[in-house]
DNA sequence: TTAAACTTTCAATAATTATTGAAAGTTTAA
DNA sequence: TTAAACTTTCAATAATTATTGAAAGTTTAA
């Protein structure tokens, strides 16, 4: 498989991917390209890459700069702006749950913590479904939020290395 | 608060996180709909609960009988289809990994397998840039792979109990 | 068999989300 | 200052995804 292929279907699947985990199609299209690139590139470049506007361009890679995945850069003596992307998988990884985190873990956990304190006789059917399920998703929100928080604090070692030993 | 408003609003929460991991929200709130219910519930329950329409809560709850989320149940003497979701919060976790793993994980290693055989100078470095990345991203997903699959072969035990700990 | 009670399908439509591209805004060199 | 080179915004539009609801299909009791 050339370069320029082989490339193109990895940006395809990534993109995919990205969209079955809520993530805009473009916008994980451009993180694969950078994550491959060995150099940054310019908004033009991304927009040639990918068939895309610049508005288009602008607006995502805002975003991933958003999730702390690409950065800005500056050639000297040139004016444009450039972007690259982190490409260490493991900080992008730890990165995404530091995001996801932040974003979507601690807001629920903010909702199960409010409706958990429903009033109603306990003896109730419906009360009791309710309390006890909301118990145990509440379990499980806060044992992710720790592992996480760990996660995020952990050195590559732990998940490269020997995690999977300590599952058995 | 009262029962009927803290299941609607644990409803309302649990749609806006499904839609933020790519999964329909109409959907994601059938889930938590009969997740918090004593019993399963018909056809005309979940449309009356919902306010959405037959053909919506056919569509829906197939799918989330694919996920292996919800079942189909039947009362004696009734001829309708009752369903009722799994409550207990690790299985649901572990299925969710389950399925992850093979709808979404499983073809991105395919496709990480079939790029990295490109062919190419190992001295150009968009050759030697594509190729790393795409080495870091496979090991990472290798090894999301094997994490997920002991999960789903993991007791409870191992998660909700010692987890913490082994990682520090 | 039949017809009532149910479920499923699917074309039409609505709602949402993504994209464009030009205008407005900003920065920099001279 | 100015104007060229750039970036950002955002209304209009396109594309995608979700939803409806009625027609078609299926099952069951009698």
């Amino acid at each position: 498989m050339k370069l320029a292929e082989a490339k193109n279907q990895f940006i395809q699947a990534w993109g995919t991917l990205g969209s079955k985990w809520g993530i805009n199609r473009t916008m994980a299209q451009l993180h694969a390209l950078l994550m491959v690139s060995p150099d940054p590139l310019s908004t033009e470049d991304l927009m040639a890459e990918l068939n895309i506007s610049r508005g288009n361009v602008n607006m995502n890679i805002r975003e991933l700069m958003d999730w702390g995945l690409v950065e800005k850069m500056h050639k000297p003596g040139d004016r444009k702006e450039y972007f690259s992307a982190e490409k260490d998988i493991w900080k992008i990884t730890k990165q995404v749950a530091k995001e996801r985190k932040k974003r979507e873990l601690e807001p629920i956990i903010k909702v199960l913590e409010q409706v958990s304190s429903v009033e109603g006789d306990k003896k109730d059917r419906n009360v009791k479904a309710f309390v006890d399920g909301i118990s145990g998703i509440k379990r499980m929100a806060n044992n992710a939020d720790k592992t996480l928080e760990t996660m995020v604090k952990a050195e590559e070692n732990w998940f490269f290395g020997g995690i999977l030993k300590l599952f058995k």
